[in-house]
DNA sequence: AGGCGTACCTGAGGGC
DNA sequence: TGCCCTCAGGTACGCC
């Protein structure tokens, strides 16, 4: 699922891919997958716009266009952006619909490199075409997912909390935000309203490398367990980034490449094996209907 | 207002 | 073998 650190690495991948091409076209295969004020269809609303630049608040993807509006994409579990470039040689001719009404089938297995704009990549729900033949693919398998092209005025930004990364999200200001609240801690940090772009996995690694209990009303967490709480979460983000992000799933970045950060989890997905810190069984329970993954011996603070 | 339950959607995986 | 059932996940929305 992409969390801040999985959207940060797509980021940068799309703003070094498709910064100043230039739109041309766009395919929507699934209505309820965009979102546009004006009722225009997508592809005419783009056409002759620029990509400025691509960046990221909290999980949402934001490609900036010239115009002054953005398209903000929020990935969910299994959305996907995907660049397609169109083969270097003589250009074949692409099939005519190509990619069919609801989008092509699964592979047998997971593609290994990007197929070029001629082969459709799975389950796009959107496909958007620049001016040189590149395109840009939004695929999701589940369908949660949402393309949204917003206009300058719209504000939308001011619905998502502090980015936990930023020098502004000091632990004053973390401490501010768990004060007198009774919900659990990791509820809390699940809140995009409050700090935004952590999810569930990094929830859980956090509240592991801080030795606190997932379940700890936020309220309560002592002053030198809230220290450790901020500084497990923007170290836990940090390296994740550095690593490409997470793979549990399927999460791919914009070259269709899978993550490193999976390979050194402590404890999501891992109910039933020994805690690297301590030997005791790590345990799945289930908080604010979420799952929940960490270790009842040295999780106690 | 804060907290909680449910809808959304599909593939994976267990049970029979 | 193959069908049926349940579950997972982030967010919006409605309710108390």
């Amino acid at each position: 699922m992409p969390e801040l650190p999985e959207v940060e690495t797509i980021a940068r991948g799309l703003d070094r891919q498709i910064s100043g091409k230039i739109f041309a076209s766009a395919e929507v295969f699934r209505s309820k997958a965009v979102v546009t004020k004006e009722a225009a269809p997508l592809g005419a609303l783009l056409a002759g716009d620029r990509v400025a630049r691509v960046g990221r608040r909290g999980k949402l993807v934001r490609i900036a266009l010239e115009s002054g509006r953005e398209l903000v994409v929020h990935l969910r579990m299994t959305g996907r952006l995907i660049v397609q470039h169109p083969p270097p040689a003589p250009p074949e001719p692409a099939s005519p619909g190509a990619i069919g009404s609801e989008g092509p089938e699964a592979p047998a297995s997971g593609p290994l490199a990007v197929p070029s704009p001629s082969t459709p990549y799975p389950y796009t729900t959107v496909a958007l075409d620049f001016v040189d033949g590149t395109r840009l693919c939004f695929a999701d398998v589940r369908r949660f997912g949402r393309m949204r092209l917003a206009e300058p005025e719209d504000g939308w930004a001011a619905d998502y909390g502090d980015e936990p990364l930023a020098d502004e999200f000091t632990f004053g200001r973390f401490s501010d935000r768990l004060a007198g609240r009774t919900t659990p801690i990791k509820s809390l940090l699940l809140d995009q309203r409050r700090i935004a772009g952590i999810g569930n996995i990094y929830a859980c690694e956090a509240l592991w490398a801080a030795r606190i209990r997932p379940d700890r009303s936020a309220g309560s967490l002592t002053r030198p367990a809230r220290l450790r709480l901020y500084e497990a979460i923007r170290d836990v983000l940090a390296r994740a980034i550095e690593m490409r992000g997470t793979s549990v799933d399927d999460y791919v970045d914009a070259d269709g490449l899978k993550g490193g950060f999976q390979n050194v989890l402590s404890v999501y997905g891992k109910a039933g094996r020994p805690c690297s810190r301590c030997n005791r069984t790590l345990v799945r329970t289930v908080i604010g209907q979420r799952g929940t993954f960490w270790c009842r011996s040295c999780q106690s603070r």
